[in-house]
DNA sequence: GGGTAATCGATAATAATTATCGATATTATA
DNA sequence: TATAATATCGATAATTATTATCGATTACCC
């Protein structure tokens, strides 16, 4: 875990249930949800759909591909997990007490930093201002080569070199 | 077109002439590319494949799905046209000739409005230094609602309440 | 112009996600 | 607690964007 938690009153499910009770349709509240929950708060990472299946499936915690789908959608709907757009798929992280922050992603091992700046929070302001724009959200990724990687690929040049 | 172009000595096609001959293994100039370099570069858009394609149809120039695709790798290789990861579709925009910049993305009409930040290019160096990071690449983009939508959802409420 | 091989177009394959629909399980009510 | 109503589930089909395949075409060097 990269960056210190926020405090929260509620437990994730708590929470979660509260969204359900409070849609205008009544929604359900199930085992399969219940188990995502569980699994998804009892570690701070970045994970994609098929990850979380075959990690759920792992656990003996059967749960379909279109319910992690579905059940993942409500969850980002009711502010527990936040959506990040790293390349071609979706990826997921805990929202619900965990601070805002950004990411640098390795493009060789596909780590991802987290980083907090409060230059970009300002940015975003100003130009929604300025632009008369009603900001809801944003993506900020910075791609490139982590530490690790770097002294790899230095390591190997030097190596060819001999 | 809401940003002032860049200077450059070298029109979009011979600029892609000479990243062709500078391959390793010779790379061949075809009709089509050119076709393509010539629409693309009669405008400055935000584009994905399908629109292209419809648009060269259009004008009569018959250029296949594939080759669209293929051709626009190339391009992107080759520093004419930047990638933006706007949703779950791949979009194009001029890089050779065009400034650096980022984009609020409108979700209510999917305008895309484009701005220059200094500060958040001195961001990335920053984080990328702290982290012993070598960044290569980013993706900045802000989600929400325009001026326009903006007003027109305030007017409809001001209607609804009558 | 002729030979070689890079590129093309048509289409099949892949990957991520969403839609469908009969079976199952949650919730409200008697 | 039993029952009825219906939201959700799982299996699978469909969709969407993109990439791979492969025989036909054509750019480029001589
Ligand atoms: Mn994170
Ligand atoms: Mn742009
Ligand atoms: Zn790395
Ligand atoms: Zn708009």
């Amino acid at each position: 875990m990269s960056l210190p938690a926020v405090a929260v009153s509620q437990s994730p499910e708590a929470k979660f249930r509260e969204y359900l009770a409070s849609r205008p349709k009544p929604q359900r509240f199930t085992d399969q949800q219940r188990d995502m929950i569980n699994y998804i708060f009892s570690q701070h990472d970045h994970f994609d759909a098929e990850q979380l299946i075959e990690d759920l499936k792992r656990d003996g915690l059967g749960v379909s591909r279109a319910t992690v789908y579905r059940t993942l959608a409500k969850l980002v709907d009711a502010g527990l997990l936040r959506r990040l757009e790293f390349g071609p798929r979706m990826f997921y992280e805990h929202d619900y007490g965990y601070p805002q922050h950004e990411h640098l992603v390795c493009e060789k091992c596909e780590k991802k930093i987290e980083f907090q700046s409060a230059a970009i929070e300002s940015v975003i302001r100003d130009v929604a201002q300025q632009h008369h724009f009603q900001a809801s959200g944003h993506t900020f990724i910075i791609r490139g080569t982590c530490r690790e990687c770097n002294q790899a690929k230095m390591t190997k040049r030097r190596l060819d070199l001999i």
